[in-house]
Formats: C-alpha cells, structure tokens, sequence
DNA sequence: TGTACATCAGTGAACGCGCGTTCACTGATGTAC
DNA sequence: TGTACATCAGTGAACGCGCGTTCACTGATGTAC
C-alpha cells in the first residue's frame, strides 16, 4: 500500500500509454519513418507539444514500442522451453502460442516485422537486441540435452538462431492471414464464414478456433519444425 | 540494326534510371514511404515535375525497383538448382551465391528486406508476389526427385518454402555484414584489414575473399542447410 | 534533301498545406512548514 | 489542518520550411510530304 502513484505521475502514465497506443494503431497501415509526432498527439487529443513531456522525438517511442512489443514475450518463450514434453507437444505448442499470440497482438507483430529492417536505426538495434537475446535464451535451454550428445557450442547456437527466425517468419505467415484493420477501428469479416455470435459464452480472446489460412499456415509451420527435429536426431549421425 | 533507339526515347529511359538509381541510394538510409518525390529529383537534378513522366507517384517508382533488385535471381536460383552435385556442393554453391549477390547489389537487398514488410502496399504485394514465385520454382525443382521418394505435394511445397526462407533470411543476415555506404559516396573501411591493392589485377568485384563477419554468417548458414538437408534424408522414416 | 507541323521530356513558378520545434503561459498537484 | 510556494504536464500561438501537385511553357526530336 505504500506506494500508491501521485495523481499527477499516474496522469502522465496515462498520457504516454495513450501516445504509445495511438501510435501502434497509426503503424498498422504506414511506417515509423513516415508516422508525424502530429499525427500522434492528434489522435490522443493533446497538443502537439505535449509530446515532448514523453519522448525526444518518434524514435524514441519507437524504441518504447519494441520494449512494449517483445518485452513480454520473454515469458511465452521460457514456457514453451521449459516444457518436457516430447517433440510432438512442443512443436504443437509452439505453433500454438505463436498463433494466438499475433492474433491477440496483431498490431504489435506488425510492428515488429516492418521495423526490423526499417529506416530507423535506434529501433532496428532495438529489435535486433532483443531477438539475440531470444537466441541466448533458447540454446541455454537445449545446451544441456545438446551438448550431452556431443553438440558443439556453434552447432547448438545456429540451430537455436533457426528455431528463433523460424518463428519468426511463422508468427509474419500468420499475421498475412489476419483480418485487416479498418480505420473506424472495426475490423474486416474474417476469410471464410465466422459470424459471430450476438451473445452466450464465448472462448478466451485469441482462443477461438483457426481460420482455415491460419490452420494452412500452422500445418507448414509444424511440418517445417518437424523437419528441423529430424534433422536433429540425425545430426551426429549424418 | 533495324531496331535503335530514337534519341528522345533513349533519353528519357536514361532519366528513368537515374531516378531510380537516386531514389535506390537515398533508401538506404530511409524507408520508401518516407522518401520524397522532391528528394529523389533533387539528386538526379530535374525538376520536381519531370518525375511524373516515369512514375504515377513514389509507390509506382517502388515497384519497379522490386522488378529490377528480383528479376535478376530467378537466373540465379535456376542455375543452383539445375546444378547435378551433391548435397555439399549445393549447399555450398548456395551459400556463395547470397553473399556474393549481397555484395554486388546491397542496396538492392536492402531495399527487399525492408520494404518486404514495409508501409507501401504495393510494394510488398509485389515483393510477396515474387517470392511466391522462387517457392514455386524450387519445389518445381525438387518434386522429381522427391515425390519418387514417396514425397507428398504438401511436403515438398513445405521445404521448399524452408529454403526460399532459410535464403532470404540468410541474405538479411549478410546484409548487416555489410559494410555501412557513406552519405559521399565512398564506404567505411572493411571491419578487419581489408586495405585495398593501389593497383594491379583483382578478383571479379564482390569475389574478394570473404570477411571474418561475413564467414561466420557463411558457415551458420551451411550449418542450418545441412540440417535442413539431414531432416529431409530421414523425412520419411522418422 | 528540305520544310512544316506534331510530339513530348523536361522547365520553372506558383499554390496551399501540414510538418517539427520553440516559447511563455496556466493551473492542478506536490511539498514544506 | 491550513497556507505559501514549487513543480511540471499540458496549452496554444507562432515560426520557417519543404512537401506534392498543377500549369502553361519551351525547344529538341520525330514524322509526313
């Protein structure tokens, strides 16, 4: 209890998180290079100044943004490696939670993708940071098994950075098979018919059942970490 | 001789060029829908309004440099897979031909990387488009032998979109190898001793022995595809 | 070959517009006593 | 608890600037005869 915010600190939070969620929404259709500070504070409803009580300029919130972005899937990683099921239920769960996740977090996915490569260098180096550290972190979990069977160490890293940047072109696979967002903030009727019901109880958010492009994309993807899975049993012995 | 080009007409094309070659050079450092009409014309030294006997807008004038930086490849990818060695040779002959296209042409692959998922509609429909393409041509390629094999339809699409993957990827990787264009024209020097002869006969431009960055991303990505080649040999016993 | 007209790539001036940044300010919140 | 002052998130006006697009034009190239 003894921590409670100031009116005025939680006020200026508030603030922020609203110029970050405008602008996530505005990068669903431009990039962050060609996305004004004025679009921003216009679409929160503050004066342009404003902005500078939060960031130095857009690169700066383009940095918070992959903070917000990748942040968070640190812990959907460690789960999915922690498991100690056999391959068949990790590639599953993987694919899985891969699925869901761009489903409840399209905007950011997005995010991610067109400014890994875009034209802003302080959030390019961002992203890049952090999906090294996703590298880190994926082949301390398989060094143990790994190495036991004689891996190498540069062996066990190109194969952990091979699961990392095939999830993530799994997780872009699946983001092109998303409903596009319309600028009324509503959002396009999903691929194939899936109306939805008026009311009743109703799945977790993202926990409905795959569109059929989904489910195409999911069945690629596991067949792709199958193959990767063989490759690896039969790895020492050619 | 019946079919030279009348002058205006080669003049014009020659414009056409240098607005794409221009607008080539400032998207290294930018992202295309940040890019303007004004700038591009500006460094080739028209005026502002000749642009429009090109291109319709800077959307239009991206995708014909999808055309040029991808036209090129299909030759490219066909000769590797037409190639009749073994495994290793292929792999190798592969992993060669991306880093020595990324040298040639970095701007170019730049370009792809970043606008693959970037602001621009158009462009990345034309981009995608293209990709498609070399998927389709691979698993071309592979479905004699492979379905002989006992290989399914679905499988061998799968694969082949492993490898279009596994090869983009690979090329973005040599890409942050490369070394960063200076804004004169001239390039930073190469990251370890690369001091170049003042005169004298050299290798083939972009057929300089590779770099110690560049090696390292050579032979990860050799690892990846003999993994990759592994899994596909016990695909069908488990 | 020479002439008269048509085409059209590139010009240069003009337009209205939205941009990023600065500044002195206001007034609610925080703090010291 | 009440008061006097400090802090600082957000305001609103102003600035100079470069943008995309339009337009009537120019003059070299192309074509018909």
């Amino acid at each position: 209890m003894s921590h409670t915010l100031g009116v005025r600190e939680a006020r200026k939070r508030k603030t922020r998180q609203a110029l970050l969620d405008a602008a996530l929404r505005l990068l669903e259709e431009q990039s962050l290079s060609s996305l004004g500070l004025r679009e921003v504070t216009r679409a929160v409803g503050v004066a342009p100044a404003a902005f500078y009580r939060h960031f130095r300029d857009m690169a700066d919130l383009g940095v918070a943004l992959v903070e917000e972005a990748l942040g968070s899937l640190h812990g959907m990683i460690r789960a999915l490696l922690a498991a100690e099921d056999g391959d068949g239920e990790r590639i599953e769960g993987a694919v899985l939670a891969v699925a869901h996740h761009v489903r409840r977090h399209p905007a950011h996915v997005r995010f991610l993708a067109r400014e890994r490569h875009g034209g802003v260098r302080p959030v390019r180096e961002a992203i890049a940071a952090q999906l090294r550290l996703f590298g880190d972190e994926v082949a301390e979990a398989f060094a143990g098994q790994l190495s036991a069977e004689g891996w190498s160490r540069e062996d066990i890293r190109m194969l952990a950075e091979l699961y990392v940047d095939h999830m993530v072109m799994t997780a872009t696979a699946f983001l092109e098979a998303q409903p596009v967002p319309r600028p009324d903030g509503g959002t396009e009727e999903r691929p194939a018919g899936a109306e939805e019901a008026t009311a009743g109880p109703r799945p977790p958010a993202g926990e409905e059942p795959l569109t059929e492009a989904e489910a195409r994309i999911a069945d690629t993807a596991r067949r792709q970490m199958w193959l990767i899975a063989t490759g690896r049993h039969h790895w020492r012995d050619g």
